[in-house]
DNA sequence: TGTCAGGTCCTCA
DNA sequence: TGAGGACCTGAC
């Protein structure tokens, strides 16, 4: 990998898979915001970076060599051979095949554990701007001021103790609607039982799946979305309406319970699964394909 | 005005 | 187990 620095910017010359538009647009995140220019800004690890395509390269501005190194080369899982990994998926099906084709650029974003819980406690029955409207009322409100970025502030998402001082009523100002009493007790209940969400990422899958599952407002797939996401179990299957579709229409699963449809697509992509449904998951919502 | 959206919870067979 | 209805909110 051939990286160069320069007022305050990274440029990879030679990163193949990787597609802005296709990363942040897939779904597995809700705090990288387009701007004019086609670059996405977005805070995690409590920095502000903008990244961006331009001719081939890379480039990835207010960002440090030593942030580069040591936060983002992981958050954006530059370590993993997405070449092969499409390879393999790709000889599975054909179906497969045209979906890794049309989402070739997806990578699976290293996310922090406890952000995905709530996060995708919030995502339940709800849309995408909706999401991101409520994630951003809840950093602003309870996280720390970050800086500024082209004249915006920027907020980091609050910790489980910051979020734990927020009641119910103030969760629901922050528009997370009906979800509002499963973020209070979720965070409720990780500083009072001194739950570390970071020991989930030790354990393995099925055990990770069924101790997120123990939250209020966290279901299969939801628990899912937070594994995968938030804590490297690539394995994991989440089902949500478009994977059920596509599901349907090009994998026999019409008659098939959601349980029994997350079982069958991890026995079907095994240990991919996880890369299978993003690819999958960007293919036929970005085209609208059985709606 | 009614429907619907990245589901989950609760109740009841 | 599985089915059915309620649920914040706001856009179409």
């Amino acid at each position: 990998m051939k990286i160069e620095e320069k007022e305050n910017k990274i440029i990879i010359n030679d990163l193949a898979d990787f597609e802005p538009k296709h990363i942040f647009e897939c779904g597995q995140c809700f705090r990288w915001i387009k701007e004019e220019d086609n670059s996405y800004t977005g805070v995690a690890k409590g920095r502000i970076i903008n990244v961006k395509k331009e001719d081939g390269r890379v480039v990835i501005d207010n960002c440090s060599r030593d942030d580069f190194e040591n936060i983002w080369y992981d958050y954006f899982d530059l370590g993993r051979d997405y070449s092969s990994l499409k390879k393999e998926l790709a000889k599975h099906d054909e179906n497969l095949a045209k979906a890794v084709e049309f989402g070739w650029g997806i990578r699976i974003l290293q996310q922090d554990g406890w952000e995905m819980l709530i996060s995708f406690i919030i995502s339940s029955n709800n849309r995408i701007p909706m999401i991101q409207r409520a994630i951003n009322n809840i950093s602003e409100k309870y996280g720390k001021e970050i800086g500024e970025y082209r004249g915006k502030k920027y907020y980091a998402f609050p910790s489980p103790q910051e979020l734990s001082k927020a009641s119910i009523e103030e969760l629901r100002e922050c528009k997370t609607g009906f979800r509002d009493k499963y973020i209070y007790h979720t965070s409720q209940a990780l500083v009072d039982e001194g739950i570390n969400i970071e020991d989930f990422e030790q354990m393995d899958s099925e055990m990770c799946h069924k101790e997120l599952m123990k939250f209020k407002g966290v279901g299969a797939k939801v628990a899912d979305c937070i594994a995968l996401f938030g804590m490297r179990k690539y394995n994991s299957f989440p089902v949500d309406v478009w994977v059920k579709r596509v599901m349907q229409k090009f994998y026999g699963a019409e008659d098939m319970t959601l349980p029994k449809m997350r079982k069958y697509g991890m026995e079907l992509f095994g240990d991919n699964a996880g890369f299978a449904q993003q690819y999958l998951f960007y293919y036929v919502r970005e085209l609208e394909i059985g709606k």
